[in-house]
DNA sequence: CTCACTTTGTGCGCAAACGTACAGATATTG
DNA sequence: CAATATCTGTACGTTTGCGCACAAAGTGAG
């Protein structure tokens, strides 16, 4: 048996399989530890495996300006990281940062492509994911364009909260400001006003959200849409 | 023969197809006219025809909170319209705005997705397609984070003038602030800017581009990095 | 314990873009 | 030709975020 001692938290995509393409997946797969910073791939970079996170969660950043970055899409246990292998790219043109530490079933690219055809059930359930994904994509370019830093990082928050299952989580001033796109200092201000307004705490990277409903009232409707769009098509 | 008077330009991810599979997807499909300003889907509704421009221009828009929004994507006869259907999809998520006057091939969803079954050639290209569009948009959602709106405005004058295949074209301040997300006042201010250092000229809508080398000069990376993209999957 | 490092807070001046308002110029239409 | 609508230019104060620099507080390794 792959599963170790503590059962891990499934990945909604596979357990939304039929239970025979499920476990002949699973059979294929290996499960791996990621740790936080890890970075997974790089632009320009071979995709070499599929990740189906069960507990860990990764950022897709894009680079531009070799300074500047900025996150486009977070995936956890509602999702899976090597959509371009599905369309027959083997290269990202994303950086794939791991940011919250945990488990994630992971499969050889050739592996992958086999088992897309093998099961119809996974390919539908993945052109649906990767719409999910590209709906959300475009959602939070708006949203960089049109919200305050404030409120999109209370949207950042409860994204990673939703994704790691846990009130609390690590992430330092510096790391939001890398997938926010925005200074350091613009994240103490933000962060500051937050924790005044008592909806989180925080100290040295230990985040802890105290007040989840304040915190979605102080963050923008994008973040409600998300989930609607992936409610609507997945749920 | 459907074909009209003067040979329209043809799409490019039709051009691509096998010769027999080219054949039988342009029978299936009619030739419509599509007018500037025509409003092709809203968002939330399903998704009834996809459509291949020939030498029309399409704009594909996220709206958030009910007054902002924002291009995410811009396509011509390099492109097609009508993504989500080749995921399973009906339903858009963004809406799509006539950029530019012009032609299209028009086909049902139906036979769409037939065809899509019928001719792996076709699904082939198309996946690739889906694979640029979206690393298209990612680029553009850090390039609306980071980029000052001259920069802008001169890489989106350079995208259309690659799809409408001229230097010249009908775009007002009004619109082009509504699809940079900007004020109208910003877009005055960046086109004079332009306009002074000789690099286009404007009156009324009737935008010329002077100096399309300039302008490239005055434009962000984006708009090279995007065509690099392009040109390295499907030219 | 000490030293080096990481993390967070604060204080400037500056630039970009915002909201709003109004005026002039150019088409279009009756 | 007159009336109306569209398009562009300008102006003014305000907000948000930037770049930079430095200080203070907490953490961990030797």
């Amino acid at each position: 048996m792959l599963v170790s001692k503590s059962m891990p938290a499934q990945n909604s995509l596979l357990v939304a399989l039929p239970y025979d393409d499920r476990q002949h997946f699973i059979e294929h797969c290996e499960q791996v530890e990621l740790s936080i910073n890890d970075i997974l791939c790089e632009p320009g970079e071979p995709i070499r495996y599929v990740y189906f996170p069960t507990d860990s969660v990764i950022s897709l950043l894009a680079r531009v300006d070799d300074h500047s970055s900025l996150e486009v899409g977070l995936v956890g246990n509602e999702g899976m990281l090597g959509i371009p292998l599905m369309l027959g790219v083997e290269v990202s043109s994303l950086q794939f940062v791991v940011q919250g530490s945990g488990s994630a079933w992971r499969m050889d690219a050739t592996t992958f492509r086999r088992a897309l055809q093998r099961s119809p059930g996974l390919k539908l359930e993945l052109n649906r994911y990767l719409y999910v994904l590209t709906s959300q994509l475009a959602q939070s370019a708006a949203c960089n364009r049109f919200h305050v830093v404030e409120a999109r990082l209370a949207r950042w928050l409860l994204m990673i909260r939703d994704r790691v299952h846990s009130d609390q989580f690590h992430v330092t001033h510096q790391v939001l400001a890398y997938v926010l796109g925005v200074r350091r200092v613009g994240i103490t201000k933000a962060a500051s006003s937050l924790q005044r307004k008592k909806l989180i705490s925080y100290s040295r990277g230990n985040v802890k959200i105290l007040d989840g409903k304040g915190l979605e009232a102080a963050s923008c409707r994008c973040y409600q849409t998300d989930k609607d769009t992936y409610e609507r098509l997945l749920g």
